[in-house]
DNA sequence: TTATTTGATACCAATTTAGTATCAGTTAAT
DNA sequence: ATTAACTGATACTAAATTGGTATCAAATAA
């Protein structure tokens, strides 16, 4: 059961690398070969967080992505479910269908509160926070 | 985000069945029926589960599946674990592989915390502690 | 002997995930 | 004005995973 995708994946790194890179822009290209990650899968997620106001562009030469967000307030949480959906434990409880035994479901109560505990842990997860981590590591 | 694939789900309501008709074997065909499991697929799983030794089979007419471990004794972890693959929020890291910036990765400790997390919440959760639930919820 | 049931596999379809390619439009620098 | 370096938008493909079906052999109760 792997959690992380590799879109999620990708764009927590491309967002650190903008977070390093504060004020000035950085093109994808610069990402895509400083992160390792492959040029056009890239630039479709810098669309896609652009789309969600995580970050903006300037277009032509020089161009590139500067971060938008304060880091402190993008959570791996709202990155998850840009790119893999809502937190779901369980999918039935979410659609009208009725699952066959949603009246004497007894894993919907557990579910719920699971969900809330994997939704909460990733939101103290900041860009913010791991690029302190991440300046600390390189101090020492 | 989908945490419970099928799999996990129709096993997770097998094993209740099966819980619940506690010292008699219970055919899949039974199972399949009662919880709404397509036949084959349901077949499979059980099968699955005898190999993990959760559940034991009598061949021939009348036979059919039992349950072998104290329901108390299996979580749905266990399940996630057979069906799903070990809980691993990002995979790089259970791969020799490096995965371009292992050496300076900041979100290895995170992502091994929150796996704790959810494997633990999931730890909590046994066919025991469902069944009990679901007869309480069926007295009312 | 026959109906019922599991054991073992092989197969298939749908969906999701990962990655590539292309072309139009914008901008900085010369 | 031209060109090189960019983003915007979108279409396409390949691989992996998930969900589901079908088949046939072997066991066993009636
Ligand atoms: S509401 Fe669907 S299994 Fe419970
Ligand atoms: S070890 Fe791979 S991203 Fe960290």
């Amino acid at each position: 059961m792997k959690v992380l995708t590799k879109n999620t994946d990708y764009a927590i790194r491309a967002l650190l690398a903008l977070a390093a890179e504060k004020g000035s822009y950085l093109s994808a290209k610069a990402i895509a070969s400083g992160q390792d990650i492959p040029y056009q899968f890239l630039r479709r997620l810098l669309q896609e967080m652009i789309r969600h106001n995580l970050i903006v562009s300037k277009e032509g030469a020089r161009g590139g992505f500067m971060l938008e967000k304060d880091p402190d307030a993008i959570t791996v949480t709202q990155l998850i479910e840009i790119f893999q959906g809502k937190v779901q434990v369980s999918e039935c409880m979410f659609r009208k269908q009725i699952c066959g035994n949603r009246s004497r479901c007894v894993l919907r109560h557990e579910i719920m509160r699971i969900e809330q505990v994997v939704q909460s842990e990733f939101e103290k997860v900041t860009i913010g926070k791991l690029l302190r981590d991440l300046e600390a590591a390189n101090r020492k």
